[in-house]
DNA sequence: AAGAAAAGTTGTACCGTACAACTATCCGGG
DNA sequence: CCCGGATAGTTGTACGGTACAACTTTTCTT
């Protein structure tokens, strides 16, 4: 690694911390995040994401998870059969699902929110305000350029 | 951004921003790390810990990368099946290997390593500089909360 | 020397995912 | 009106990455 001004060290600096941060990252904010019931992230997504879209298709919503339709196919599934969203066909046009957060959905879905947002707090409050507002400013940034460098 | 306790509302904020950065940052750091050959993280993890230290065990190893001694152990099997690694027995405690780097290997880490010193530095030219040291400072204090929180 | 401890291996299982092939429904041009 | 193609979703299957438990081999302790 050429030293050759200033970036070329933070260069190295980031890359690992970056890949620090994707290993510990995931399981930091996920482990938990209800007590009885196992999420992943992609479940937890998705109920939130059925939380403020209702009657999104799976088409709909496997495009916003990123994610291929038949993995939202059992995903959406598995939250069916614990009554954490409702399926019913499009009766204009019974191809496609309109699919509905149920009440016990909601519930999960602010029970999650909760916790994630004492977890995130607990963090805040060991960081100083220079490293948070760091974050705040860096972060978008950094999903901002890691998107555009693969559309 | 943070200042005066209003911590409120940046905790919803980055909670979203941290999901995010979860599920886009392990793509887009990992993606073709080298042309022909793909590599897990792990995997890439791995080399970089045998290039740095010499005669590990794959008990250390194992602690290092925070996996099991059986996921390691086969991970490290496949590296030395296209000889990225040479394991010999220590003579002095038979039980335990030396894990080595060999030469096929660095040459392996240190095309990887270009890579995404590449890969960073076009990230780095996208953002501002109050972006980079955002990030500079609050990506370890990150870490180091997220660290915290669990054992 | 006996038994516990340590390093590694192997069998098995699980999760999340993708891809390909399939069914069911809808739509538009002959 | 019907048929072919598009669209939404499902199912079969496979894979990568991991953990856990049971096992072998070697070493350490008493």
């Amino acid at each position: 690694m050429t030293e050759r001004g200033g970036t070329a060290h933070d260069a190295h600096h980031l890359h690992h911390l970056l890949m620090e941060v994707v290993r510990t990252a995931e399981f930091a904010l996920m482990a938990h995040v209800v007590p009885g019931r196992p999420l992943s992230m992609s479940q937890l997504f998705a109920i939130h994401e059925l939380d403020h879209h209702d009657g999104m298709s799976q088409r709909e919503l496997a495009e916003r998870l990123g994610l291929e339709k038949s993995s939202v196919s059992r995903l959406v599934a598995d939250l069916e059969s614990e009554g954490l969203v409702a399926r019913e066909r499009d009766p204009g046009n019974r191809r496609l699902y309109r699919l509905q957060i149920t009440a016990a959905g909601r519930r999960l879905h602010r029970k999650a929110a909760e916790v994630l947002h004492e977890r995130y707090e607990g963090w805040a409050a060991a960081m100083t305000p220079q490293e948070r507002d760091g974050l705040a400013a860096g972060l978008p940034a950094l999903l901002r350029v890691m998107r555009a460098g693969r559309g």
